[in-house]
DNA sequence: GCCCGAGGGATTGTATACAATGATACAAGA
DNA sequence: TCTTGTATCATTGTATACAATCCCTCGGGC
């Protein structure tokens, strides 16, 4: 399950392209944890490439706020504090809803059938117990969202949030039952964006975000402010 | 008046970090049109360094989405399009007020200062007509105030829209008289926050945004929707 | 014992050499 | 004329060599 949740403009083939997705996807899904140097050459070797392509993905992981670059020092692994994620959720539940409501006008009638089918598996899942494939197709419907809004500016920016926040989502989803509620809310959201009824489409968006978080709190996986 | 805006995490002494710093710059300054190449070489030789630091460079210039690298191809200066501009500032507007609300909370003495400091100079450099002080000054005073939010996710994210309209924020402030206005909403903003009045402030960071982007449609400098 | 400075090893920063890829021009054939 | 294949060149991708910097240790001096 550990391909791309959010798709570089870098070449995927090229040796920086690898080492790039392979140590974020590393750092997100906490194999280095927070502090960790990581050396140019040790990365290197463990991939098999020079320091070439590994200080370039280094430069792209410092923009992306992964890592953290102490010149002339060495690069040091960045965590997701609480408070990091808390303040994600937030900004989320503001622009979460901005998405769906411009979904409204702007999602295709693709983006709307995978939405569809989406909802449709995510329910057959569920009852079976599927995490992975619940995690996966509840991955999925939220970069639909962000690509049916229309805005470039926004997509990116949702997509980088929702990437941020994968390491304690994929335990939210494996510890919690909120599976059902979550469906049932993503239905609603649906339900909405379908009838283009935007009012409806952000306020569910952003309860939906809400309800998330609160379901993080309330499981303790991460602390309340 | 070319320091930088936005510091970065990376030395800004090292070649990678000025060639990266420069290059922003150029680009954002418009000397650089849309879609032009960018060849490793010829910007080397122009700033008098190797390949290696332009790479590193651009690598980081395309995480921020000022170029488009396309693998064994080359680098593409992308455009900032009317879209672009009018997504970010209806984002801004939703960030911007969170961040004025936060600041209520976490502003320091030393940031308070500073930013009084601000809206008193803009005061003067307004009445003299001394548009690039103006342009600074209005800068950094946004800056104060994503730095003063307390939240390093919404300061990475609000300094990188900043960054991102900087182009055509400059001809707003050069072509129009909005400077005295806009003073006067920085200082409102501040004595809400002064007066700890979390609900002003948001609101009035909110108006001050939605008024910039009145102004650039009013002033023709990109077209509305 | 404590401070300070020199030395050496490890690591990053930069330049350069070589490999791979893509663009272009031009010629042969239909 | 148009298409297509090929050779060549420019440019990017990667590896490696060398320079600069930092850190840690180990003595010497007090």
């Amino acid at each position: 399950m550990e391909e791309d949740v959010k798709e570089s403009a870098s070449d995927k083939y090229s040796l920086r392209g690898r080492v790039f997705s392979r140590l974020r996807e590393d750092i997100l899904n906490g194999k280095y944890d927070e502090g960790v140097e990581l050396r140019e050459i040790a990365i290197g070797e463990e991939l098999g490439v020079s320091r070439t392509p590994v200080r370039e993905a280094f430069r792209q992981l410092e923009l992306e706020g992964l890592i953290r670059i102490i010149p002339n020092k060495g690069a040091y692994v960045v965590g997701i504090s609480d408070k990091d994620v808390r303040d994600i959720y937030i900004l989320r539940s503001r622009l979460e809803g901005l998405a769906a409501r411009w979904a409204v006008d702007h999602i295709t009638n693709e983006q709307l059938e995978e939405m569809e089918e989406n909802v449709y598996l995510a329910k057959f899942h569920t009852e079976k117990g599927h995490l992975e494939q619940m995690f996966e197709l509840d991955n999925r419907f939220h970069e639909i969202l962000y690509e049916a809004c229309g805005s470039k500016i926004l997509e990116h920016q949702l997509k980088d949030y929702h990437q941020y926040v994968l390491r304690i989502r994929k335990k939210t989803l494996a510890s919690a039952k909120r599976g059902p509620q979550s469906n049932l809310e993503h239905e609603a959201i649906l339900e909405a964006i379908k009838n283009k009824n935007a009012d409806d489409a952000e306020r569910l968006a952003n309860e939906h975000m809400i309800n998330a978080y609160r379901n993080m709190i309330d499981n303790g996986l991460i602390k309340p402010d």
